[in-house]
DNA sequence: CGGCTGATCGTG
DNA sequence: ACGATCAGCCGA
């Protein structure tokens, strides 16, 4: 497994965009009872403070939930979402500033990844109901959206918060270099109520 | 592939 | 009440 820089509070301490654009293609890594995740960074969205109608900060909401996007860029903020999927995010800027990146998709960077991937992500469906032959179609959505990602990874609620920049168990590394003219860009995913804001060009892609 | 629906619960 | 969603199911 070659070694791989972790990402430092430099590089989270800048605008929500640019943070988004050059997660793409770094790594997520988290340490789970499975074993070490990684899975490389697909696709993003930048959320850009008090101002972006489509961020829970909007209006200078500060509260209990919001908090970790008010921390240091670098911070976790874990959140829960139509009352059963977790959302993931990486604080961007400085204390107070409440700018973040969702990381919407990821894919496995190794073999052990995948394998793990697809075990916690078989296991809530096999809770369900007894399903096999599933697994095909699971592999082609593994972490390809913020819920399926946090399943796949490991991530819960208990993950929020967390300095990313100085945990050993869940932080980001550098990964493989991303060409400009490989970013695609789009309009963020489920935020209708946010008038033009759901049309500015927020969402990151490769 | 695109569209629709039920599931489920912390937060404000 | 309401989501920064997903799986399952339907029809084309």
């Amino acid at each position: 497994m070659e070694k791989k820089k972790r990402l430092t509070r430099a590089f989270f301490a800048r605008d929500g965009i640019t943070v988004a654009r050059e997660l793409l293609g770094k790594i997520l890594v988290h340490e789970t009872p499975l074993g070490t995740v990684r899975g490389i960074i697909t696709e993003t969205e930048a959320y850009m403070g008090e101002e972006d109608k489509g961020s829970h900060t909007y209006g200078g909401r500060r509260t209990d939930r919001t908090e970790p996007m008010y921390h240091k860029g670098g911070t976790s903020y874990v959140y829960l979402i139509y009352g059963m999927y977790s959302c993931m995010n990486i604080a961007a800027m400085r204390e107070d500033i409440p700018q973040a990146v969702l990381l919407r998709s990821v894919i496995p960077a190794d073999a052990q990844s995948e394998r793990i991937m697809l075990d916690l992500r078989l296991a809530p469906l096999n809770q369900k109901r007894k399903r096999a032959g599933k697994e095909s179609n699971i592999k082609k959505h593994l972490a390809d959206g913020p819920g399926k990602l946090c399943i796949a990874m490991g991530i819960s609620r208990s993950d929020n918060d967390v300095d990313m920049t100085k945990s050993k168990e869940f932080y980001v590394t550098e990964g493989q270099e991303i060409r400009t003219e490989e970013i695609k860009a789009g309009k963020r995913i489920g935020i209708d109520y946010a008038g033009e804001a759901a049309d500015y060009l927020w969402r990151f892609y490769l």
